[in-house]
RNA sequence: GCGCUCGUAGCUCAACGGAUAGAGCACUUGACUACGGAUCAAGAGGUUGCAGGUUCGAGUCCUGCCGAGCGCGCCA
């Protein structure tokens, strides 16, 4: 097939694949035939899918036989005419083609397209997937954690699935701009300013701290009293209240204890990204507090596009599209009665800004189902205002609950957030138990290693590996299993692979496209060459689980090969191409735990 | 009251509108001194919450019910 056909086909874009695969391969091939047989249905989707009874199979002559009047099976027979000219074994990816059931084509590749494609894959640094994703610039807004506060069980998934989503839409070539948008204001810290002024006795600087105890720790802990003593002591409720202001007017000495806090808190954040293996840089960190100055002119400007209007006392834009209690429309709160701006104002100002400053194409949000309401009624507004437009799309990416086993909101026993690093210790411990169990001779140093990379990598994987929307049950004891669709088993399956390529010696094997094939090596390189599409996939509907179950199925196509075809104990040019798959399998698996943000030991 | 989301094997979960709804765990029966036991083979397990509709074809789309969770102005 000449250059140019591998790169364009009927429809895509050039760059959606760097290696075509061979389903759409196969796609081509199909639409020519439609167009010989019918020039009129020329264009048409050629709808081939993998199928159980072949290599692919196109279901197009059941699709198209209405609009032409004519019986499926009549249409498919003379499909499989016109792909005679296809049928040419020595260079074309077709080997037969037959008619199935009421109209199906069972279509079976040739052997050396296969292999030609596992070559093709491996000679690649990014295994011939594409950048269909280039030039899109994409803000993906997740993890925002609040300024002294303990990061909990309730940061995991917004920062586990941005951080995903950033890696795959990045190396699909979107221009990805990370924003991580800090709880970093409100009048809670009027409160918990005004407390620190009057107990300059008590340490709570990170480098003031003794070394397990973080500075949002001691912050979140000093908040809890301050608020007792807000509670209790009318005096200090009422400097608290002056603190606010002070801190809103920018009064030099509030705003610097402030700052001070805001980058206390940002150290311990940055740890907790360290360890969990997360993207998120100081310079994503767009607090809400970078909006205030803007706050008023998005107001004023809603005003005077004449979508905000008062109510009570109140600024608000009513929602046109969605009603609440008695029928009466649902505004957003866009000034309250005292004259404050709360984060609906903050939401309308960021999206504004993305937009209009930005330039953004793409506009995803990675926050808790519950906040679906909210980010309809914002994203109504931005296009009411006109800032959202045709141009660019905007999406609440939403996620459920973490749920404990017995189903409810996953708390602490008195009913508390679970801090977000008790549950990677927790984790860390179960999987370091079940990794000692395997022994394979390690080093008590190795074995921390591993267990941290098993441990986190099980939480990131249970978290991903699930339709996002749904409610999930987190179950250590199931995340650190070696069986099951885990991410344990994936690491585990990657270390064996990668001890038979160092055994093997030979870092760089040639693939013989004249080979026959076992059926195993078969079904497991069309596996492999599935990678990209399942990458697409996941941009397209913003799922990382997919990728998650594409690469379970991998590795199990990996272990049915494995279990039939010797690899080591084969000779030349057998041992050869085995290799390639070896080689080109755990590359797969590795770059696709990487783009889940998840380790691949070499050992394990 | 209105709206959003979910409902699939005993359990945890999959399934671009395609043929016989698939995995793992648990269960039953067998096999192998192992290229790292991530065992392998076979079996059992389902009216995809219920009822209609669209379609050549529906777990998937539409409508209505049932059930669960969540949300609906001055907290994010």
């Amino acid at each position: 097939m000449p250059a140019t056909a591998l790169l364009r086909h009927g429809g895509s874009a050039v760059n959606d694949h760097e290696v075509l695969p061979l389903l759409d391969q196969i796609g081509h091939v199909v639409s020519e035939a439609i167009t010989r047989a019918r020039p009129e249905l020329a264009g048409s989707d050629p709808v081939v899918r993998r199928s159980d009874r072949a290599d692919f199979q196109s279901n197009a002559a059941l699709a198209l036989a209405r609009r032409l009047r004519v019986q499926p099976a009549d249409l498919a027979a003379d499909l499989v005419a016109d792909l005679a000219p296809a049928l040419d074994p020595a260079r074309g990816p077709v080997a037969a083609v037959e008619r199935s059931g009421p109209g199906f084509l069972n279509i079976t590749l040739a052997e050396h397209a296969v292999w030609a494609q596992v070559a093709a894959r491996l000679a690649s640094p990014r295994l011939g997937v594409g950048t269909p994703e280039r030039g899109r610039r994409t803000v993906i807004d997740y993890s925002a954690p609040n300024i002294a506060k303990e990061m909990h069980v309730g940061h995991l998934r917004t920062t586990v699935i941005g951080d995903s989503l950033a890696r795959v839409l990045d190396l699909l070539g979107a221009e990805v701009v990370r924003q991580n948008h800090l709880g970093d204001w409100g009048t809670q810290f009027g409160m918990l300013i005004q407390y620190l002024d009057e107990h300059p006795e008590i340490s709570w600087r990170q480098a003031d701290l003794a070394g397990d105890v973080s500075a949002v720790s001691a912050l979140d802990q000093l908040y809890r009293s301050a608020r007792a003593a807000f509670d209790a002591d009318p005096a200090f409720a009422d400097r608290s209240r002056a603190r606010v202001v002070a801190l809103q007017s920018g009064e030099p000495a509030t705003l610097a204890r402030w700052a001070e806090i805001v980058a206390e808190s940002e150290k311990a954040f940055r740890a907790v990204y360290d360890r969990l293996g997360v993207l998120l840089t100081p310079e994503d960190s767009v607090g809400e507090s970078s909006y205030n100055p803007v706050l008023a002119a998005t107001a004023s400007e809603l005003v005077d596009a004449g979508i905000a209007v008062d109510s009570a006392g109140a600024l608000v834009i009513f929602s046109e599209e969605v009603t609440g209690p008695e029928g009466a429309p649902v505004p957003l709160m866009l000034r309250k009665r005292d004259g404050g701006y709360g984060y609906d104002t903050t939401d309308l100002a960021t999206i504004r800004h993305r937009l209009r400053d930005l330039k953004a194409h793409r506009l995803l949000y990675v926050t808790d189902a519950r906040q679906a309401l909210h980010f309809r009624l914002v994203f109504e507004a931005a296009r009411r205002a006109g800032w959202l437009t045709d141009d660019a799309e905007a999406t609440h990416v939403a996620y459920g609950t973490v749920l404990d086993r017995d189903g409810r909101p996953f708390r602490t026993r008195a009913g508390g957030a679970v801090r977000l690093t008790d549950l990677l210790d927790a984790a860390v411990a179960r999987a370091r138990a079940v990794v000692a169990d395997r022994d394979h001779g390690l080093s008590p140093a190795e074995l921390d290693q591993i267990a941290e990379r098993a441990g986190i990598g099980a939480v990131k994987y249970a978290d991903l590996s699930t339709s996002r929307v749904r409610d999930y049950v987190f179950d250590l004891d199931r995340m650190v299993s070696f069986t099951g669709n885990t991410g344990v088993y994936l690491q585990y399956a990657h270390t064996r692979i990668r001890s038979i390529l160092r055994r093997a010696g030979d870092s760089h094997p040639e693939v013989d496209p004249e080979l026959p094939m076992e059926r195993e090596e078969r079904a497991l390189a069309l596996a492999l060459d599935g990678f990209g599409a399942t990458l697409i996939e996941v941009s397209r509907t913003l799922e990382p689980h997919r990728l998650c179950g594409y690469l379970y199925d991998l590795a199990r196509a990996f272990t049915a090969f494995y279990e039939v075809c010797p690899v080591l104990g084969s000779a030349e040019p057998v041992r050869g191409n085995r290799l390639a798959l070896c080689q080109l399998t755990a590359r797969t698996l590795s770059r696709g735990l990487g783009l889940l943000g998840i380790a691949a030991p070499e050992r394990m």
